[in-house]
DNA sequence: ATTCTTTATTGTAATATTGCAATCTCAATA
DNA sequence: TATTGAGATTGCAATATTACAATAAAGAAT
C-alpha cells in the first residue's frame, strides 16, 4: 500500500501527526527556529539561510503552510512568512498535556 | 534525490526532526496516547488496540523506539513498552521555548 | 515434546518524500 | 514595453514510508 490510513484515527491524532510530520525533516525544522530568530518578517532571505536549492525551500515551505505552521503575506514582489501561532499551541498544549500525565503516573511502570 | 540532508543542519535541528518525524503518523500518535491512558504498561495488546494488522503495529513500534520515544522491556513472553519520558520533556521544552519566544515577538509582525 | 501465544522479520507492492534543473508567474523597475 | 528579481510549479530521478501476508523466533502452557 504505502498510503496512511488516516481515516482509522481519530481527528485530534490526524491533527498532531500532521503538525508533527511537518517538523519531521530539519530543513523545516530550521526554518521554524529562523522565523522565530527573526524580529520582524521580511522573509524572503530564507532561501539564502538553507542549504537547500530554492524548489527544494519552496517546497518546504509549502509543506508548512500546508500543515498551517507557517502563514505568507503577499507582500507586493516579496512574501512574508510567519509563524501561525495556533498551530505552535496545539503543540505545546499536546505535549505539555503529556508531561503533566507523565508526571502523575511516574514509577508505576518500567 | 530522496534522501534526507541531515549532515547541512545542525544536530539540534535533527534531533528535533528525528522526534517530529517519529510522531508524524497517526498510528503512532494512537500508540503514545495509549501508552499515557493505560495505567500499567502491561501492554502487548496496543495491537488490538489499532486497525492495523500486527507486522504494521510492530513496524510502528520500531520506529518509535529507533527515536527514543519508547523503550520497550521483554517480560517473558510479552514486551512491556513504555514512554520515554526524556524524548518527550525534549520535545516539551522545545515547543514551550517556542512559545515563550513568540510571547516576546507578539505584534511584531503578520 | 508439541502446541499456543506473542512479537519480530522478511519480502513485496503501493505510495510518498526529497531534491533539483528547468520553467513559469507576476510585480517592480528601468 | 522589455527586463529583472522573488518565488511557485513542473517534471523527474532517487530514496523512504506504509501496509500486510507469510514466516520465523522464543517463552508458556498443555
Amino acid at each position: 500500500m504505502g498510503a496512511t490510513k488516516t481515516d482509522h484515527f481519530t481527528v485530534k491524532q490526524n491533527a498532531i501527526a500532521t503538525l508533527a510530520k511537518a517538523l519531521g525533516h530539519p530543513a523545516r525544522v530550521a526554518i521554524i527556529d529562523y522565523l522565530l530568530k527573526v524580529d520582524d518578517c521580511i522573509c524572503g532571505d530564507i532561501v539564502n539561510e538553507l542549504p537547500l536549492a530554492q524548489p527544494t525551500v519552496s517546497q518546504h515551505l509549502k509543506e508548512l503552510k500546508n500543515a498551517g505552521l507557517i502563514k505568507g503575506d503577499i507582500e507586493g514582489n516579496t512574501i512574508c512568512y510567519c509563524i501561525d501561532e495556533k498551530a505552535l499551541d496545539k503543540l505545546q498544549s499536546y505535549f505539555a498535556n503529556i508531561s503533566t500525565k507523565l508526571e502523575k503516573k511516574k514509577k508505576k511502570c518500567c
